[in-house]
RNA sequence: CGCGGGGUGGAGCAGUCCGGUAGCUCGUCGGGCUCAUAACCCGAAGGUCGCAAGUUCAAAUCUUGCCCCCGCAACCA
């Protein structure tokens, strides 16, 4: 039995509303979760991050206690991520009992060994960002990235042993050269840990929505607070079984900006609790709006909803996975969505889906004819599921949709070659019968394969080949074994188109 | 000298680690086909791979210097 397959997105922090990035990161653990179900088990892992000064702050705004606020936002991050077909294993959210039990238990296991101990801190601190600054980065008394005024702040504070850990840590980075992508991020941590680390703090006195610190003295610091959900929504402590069967985590999705915390500071804390480093920590870029980072400040974020809207929820996903190699930057913008949309999804696969039921329609009634003896086409591209696969749970989306498209192209290909219209003119039955089996047949391995970057598409895709609900998801072993190609006398149905052309222009 | 990424035909990108005909998508132009969502298929034009020097039989790819753009720098993925 293979071990479970374990998938974690970034908890969100929920200070406002969802916008397109949330959508991305959480999509692609959707789509490793999918794939990997293929083959076997998979649990896959998001949340909110619920904690901390700021959501405080916007609580109070609002009017609210932060609970409420937090217990009236969850919903919405939760509906975005149905919008978009996610189907997540388990959905935590750090102010739930279950995470703030094993939050505390680790402070206590840490301050007893050690590892956590009672320190000053001292510095100007700028209260929006929740930052301390050093006072060379100081912009004439002002915090250097909001702009506001700072304040010397001095309080007692535990303090986690970071540098402790710096020499297992480069230890570690040597022997797992791939253990953090892709490779620019691993250098740039590669050389912080050179530049060497520093304990942190992991408490805070100045305000109070927080995970209390057991035995008092303020709250636990939200980002040691946010990690720990990783463990304590698979039951570390509580279900060591449970642990143990999903840790360490096979992937853990982060962006960037937070890489540093998930590839220094996450492996540190765990191995002070005597647990792995997770396997794999995949820090991706930013989407860009013509260059610019996304962010409310900037008032360039795009309401996601009404993106799934316009283009459907599948569009997205697959303009997300196919437009960059996954890890670095790319820019997006509503054209370029329309321009995958209409070109790969709607000219290529949409196109092919629907000439083919409608050929089949026309010349035999939509009934799937007796099956050819053999199929080069077919036979060429036996081995596409399996390198797919393998492209995609080695985080190479892009190449793993480009060598399904091969095929797409191969089969468009061969309609014009063999012309069907003529061989019907013409009554060459067999042939005809061959061609169209051939089709078929492609585009049901086509939806099994695309199955997880396109679950509702490609679930409409085998209803209109005729076949069985559920099974487009069944393990690749047994839906694309020899025996399982598509059975001749199955009734089709030819639909509207799969994707219909949207304008380019026309931005609203 | 804070760290890092990038500059490749009109646009967006791959290729650079492990030197050896510069590739993909879109767009443009020409042709074919008619089953199909003005879709599909074939062909063509278009690049001295940021600049300069060096190493080499050979450099987008290695070395050095320079120019330009962009991120990160404790909580916006």
């Amino acid at each position: 039995m293979t071990r479970p397959f374990y998938v974690t997105t970034p908890i969100y922090y929920i200070s406002g509303n969802p916008h397109i990035g949330h959508v991305y990161t959480t999509v692609v653990a959707d789509v490793l979760a999918r794939t990997a179900r293929t083959a076997g088990p998979a649990f896959f892992l998001t949340g909110t991050d619920e904690h901390g000064q700021k959501v405080a702050n916007a609580a109070a705004q609002a009017g609210k206690t932060p609970q409420q606020w937090c217990d009236e936002l969850v919903p919405r991050w939760q509906s975005l991520f149905e919008t978009y077909h996610v189907v997540y294993d388990d959905f935590i959210r750090t102010t739930q009992p279950r995470h703030e039990r094993v939050v505390q238990r680790v402070f206590e296991r840490l301050r007893e060994n050690g590892d956590v101990y009672l320190g000053k801190y001292e510095g100007w601190y700028c209260v929006n960002d929740e930052t301390f600054w050093l006072e060379s980065k100081l912009v004439g008394r002002k915090c250097p990235t909001c702009g506001r005024e700072v304040q010397w702040l001095s309080e007692d504070d535990w303090f986690f042993r970071l540098s402790k850990y710096a020499p297992r840590l480069l230890e570690h980075y040597r022997a797992h050269p791939d253990w953090v992508r892709p490779k620019s991020v691993y250098n740039e941590m590669m050389a912080l840990l050179e530049e060497g680390l520093e304990d942190f703090s992991v408490s805070r006195t100045n305000f109070d929505w927080g995970i209390p610190i057991p035995g008092g003295g303020g709250v636990i610091y939200v980002w040691f607070d946010a990690l720990l959900n990783y463990i304590s929504a698979i039951g570390w402590s509580v279900d060591d079984a449970r642990f143990h069967t999903y840790w360490p985590a096979s992937v853990q999705l982060v962006g960037k900006e937070i890489a540093r915390f998930h590839t220094l500071i996450w492996p540190a804390v765990l191995w002070a609790l005597g647990e792995e480093a997770p396997e794999l920590v995949f820090a991706h870029g930013w989407i860009t709006v013509e260059g610019q980072k996304i962010g409310k400040s900037l008032g360039n974020a795009v309401d996601p909803f009404a993106l799934a809207q316009r283009f459907g929820a599948d569009s997205l996903r697959y303009f997300l996975l196919r437009e960059a190699p996954f890890g670095s930057d790319f820019s997006y913008s509503e054209e370029k969505i329309a321009q995958r949309h209409n070109s790969d999804l709607g000219n290529d696969l949409g196109n092919l889906a629907h000439r083919t039921l409608s050929m089949l329609q026309r010349y035999r009634e939509g009934i799937i004819p007796k099956a050819p003896a053999s199929t080069p086409l077919l036979a060429r591209f036996e081995d596409l599921p399996e390198r797919a696969r393998a492209a995609t749970l080695d985080l190479r989306f892009r190449d793993a949709l480009e060598a399904a498209w091969e095929m797409v192209t191969a089969l468009n290909r061969d309609v014009e070659d063999r012309k069907p219209w003529a061989l019907h003119k013409e009554g060459r039955d067999d042939e005809l019968d061959a061609l169209l089996y051939e089709l078929c047949e492609g585009l049901r391995r086509l939806a099994i394969l695309l199955h997880p970057v396109m679950p509702e598409r490609m679930e409409e895709l085998w209803r209109r080949l005729g076949l069985a609900d559920g099974d487009v998801a069944a393990p690749w072993l047994q839906s694309l074994a020899a025996d399982a190609s598509i059975a001749p006398g199955t009734k089709t149905v030819l639909g509207d188109p799969l994707f219909p052309r949207v304008e380019v222009n026309g931005t609203p």
